[in-house]
DNA sequence: CTGAAAGCGCTAACAG
DNA sequence: CTGTTAGCGCTTTCAG
């Protein structure tokens, strides 16, 4: 690549002792060559770049001047190793799949972009050991920050985390010893809050379905929340009312169909997932049952598809982008030493009452 | 953190002229300390974690133990820096909301993560100006490899990415000029086709919803691929029954509604996206239409949600999952110096035909 | 199989 | 506002 110098540009070639760029292989340029070329000492360029305010408009005018005619692309590797400041931020969820989480990175990586920030984004899997080997991988590349959502950590990972000293978030459910920063909602409560409704609503024999709650403490929860909200209204809970599955719309309808040949007299499922609701909801159009007379049908989440059917399902809703918003924001105040940081913020939820109950 | 030596282990303290970890605020272990505790140099520390193929058994446990003792995470930036070599792949797509791109997201990450490779994802947004900042700022990190999803890069772009020097993948279509390789399939095609079945079907007067097309040439492909279709079929081709939507279930339902304003005779719609195409169904349901017979729906992508609808949706499937391992796989090969890389893949597409057609 | 020396390209710290 | 000096923590040579 040739160096086009602007007419009257302010080149100063004092030192021609290190090569000039054209003469390395592959053409890169350094911060060296834009100094040269600016009339600048490499610190100069370096800060024009980083801390525009630090240098006068002459030399940032030149350093731009450089740079635009090299075609001069900065090497962050090299910074964030001088100044142990990487702006990177990971992130790791279960999955990408998930529009759940999905909904929670949009945010999150607006707000990091903004401010000069990237995102290293890692799927964990469900168990605790890809979990701990992701994150451990992660850690070598010295993230300035941490998001986390999914289960509560193994010890042994938890402890490497915190050994790590950066600002972490986990977003995934209202725990309560968090590694150190938390955002997100109650799972229990909300559960309970919705089986609650369906009680309200004159539901008796209520049937639940959920992800497997083996690996997934959110799970868990719903599910406690819900025999919590059967109990307290002086419901029979029953096992033979509860089954797992894995998430999708097929699966939605067999679960509905499997708890109904359990209990022929059920009247309402809560399905912890949309996607199940939603396939519960065709479910019931093909075997020709009313909803929500014959049939209850409740949600969690409320995704898009909640509101799309008719009738449209009833659900929890939960500010998924304001979680990842959030997080972002937590985690870049830390960054700045800010101190007035909260630790923990619960961002809610609300039960969005619709046609399906 | 103490340093529990295993009894017998091999400590030998020569030079105990650095400071100790423990010395050093923040407890950061390097190398040096583990390769101390460890009895050997800091680069068969160094070999013992990258290339064990070249390091004795015997040292390499007495690493295997400092390590464990100290609980040492590597640093990847250091490295990076001096290996020239990050072991990440950037990757863009215009947004993660969208599953269509989350789907070959998940595949890349899986393949990425299980050859050492991390993920950087950034959102381009819609227009060329983000793309191109963001693109640019992503550079500077010095990815191995890129993967791109979404349009044709501006010049300027272009120039820059191919200035970088590394593989570069794009995902979204199958283009005449790829910057450097491809895996995709034809939106041209594949819509084209789809219209085509919608016209054996016996369908007349059909109507095409899409994604605006102003900054997005994927959705400009299968426009012209819709046109075509009905051009070699001797079908009239009106304006009037196309329109522009964003995605969603209720602006499917929408758009339906308005070429049904334009035109009440249509007795077909093409939307080229699941979403758009269910909401249309349900709109269909809502107004009394019965589908197949009053109205056609047609969809694209066969998202979980084509398949599950009653009736189900006749759309176009593509391999999304094929797409993100393909191009994981071209990366990691150039990276390795084979030379025997596809440069362009054709993984193609099928049409769906289902009930509701 | 192991080690010593010499950077990778940039920025912190300090001095002017 | 600008420059000099001295690393950041690792890996690449190149010798043994």
């Amino acid at each position: 690549m040739s160096l086009p110098l602007a007419p009257g540009s302010t080149e100063s070639r004092v030192a021609p002792s290190a090569p000039d760029a054209q003469d390395r292989p592959g053409g890169q340029v350094r911060m060296e060559d834009v100094a040269r070329i600016a009339g600048v000492s490499p610190i100069t360029v370096s800060r024009a770049l980083s801390k525009p305010d630090m240098v006068s408009p002459r030399s940032r005018e030149a350093v731009a001047r450089a740079i635009a005619a090299t075609g001069y692309v900065r090497n962050l590797v090299a910074g964030s190793l001088a100044s142990q400041k990487t702006h990177v931020v990971a992130a790791v969820v279960p999955t990408f799949a998930n529009p759940v989480f999905a909904a929670t990175l949009v945010s999150m990586e607006a707000a990091l972009q903004a401010k000069g920030f990237h995102l290293m984004l890692g799927q964990s899997g469900a168990t605790p050991q890809t979990q701990h080997a992701l994150i451990s991988t992660f850690l070598a590349r010295r993230p300035d920050g941490f998001f986390l959502h999914g289960n509560r950590c193994a010890p042994e990972t938890r402890r490497m985390l915190v050994q790590a000293g950066i600002p972490i978030v986990e977003g995934a459910n209202l725990r309560d010893d968090p590694i150190d920063m938390l955002v997100s909602f109650s799972n229990f409560d909300a559960a309970k809050a919705l089986t609650r409704h369906l009680i309200d609503r004159g539901y008796r024999r209520i049937g639940f379905a959920s992800p497997p709650w083996r690996h997934n403490d959110r799970a868990r929860a719903r599910r406690r929340g819900y025999i919590a909200a059967l109990a307290d209204a002086g419901l029979a809970v029953s096992e033979r009312r509860i089954v797992e599955t894995p998430l999708g719309f097929r699966e939605g309808g067999e679960a509905l169909r499997a708890l109904l040949e359990r209990d022929k007299r059920l009247d309402a499922c809560f399905l912890a997932g949309d996607v199940l609701a939603a396939g519960a909801l065709f479910e019931c159009h093909r075997s020709g049952r009313r909803v929500p007379d014959d049939m209850g049908i409740a949600g969690f989440d409320d995704q898009d598809i909640a509101s799309a059917t008719s009738p449209q399902i009833t659900t929890v809703h939960v500010p998924r982008q304001e979680i990842g918003r959030i997080a972002a924001e937590m985690i870049l105040a830390r960054i700045d030493g800010r101190a007035d940081v909260d630790r923990r913020v619960d961002v809610g939820f609300d039960i969005r009452v619709r046609q399906s109950t």
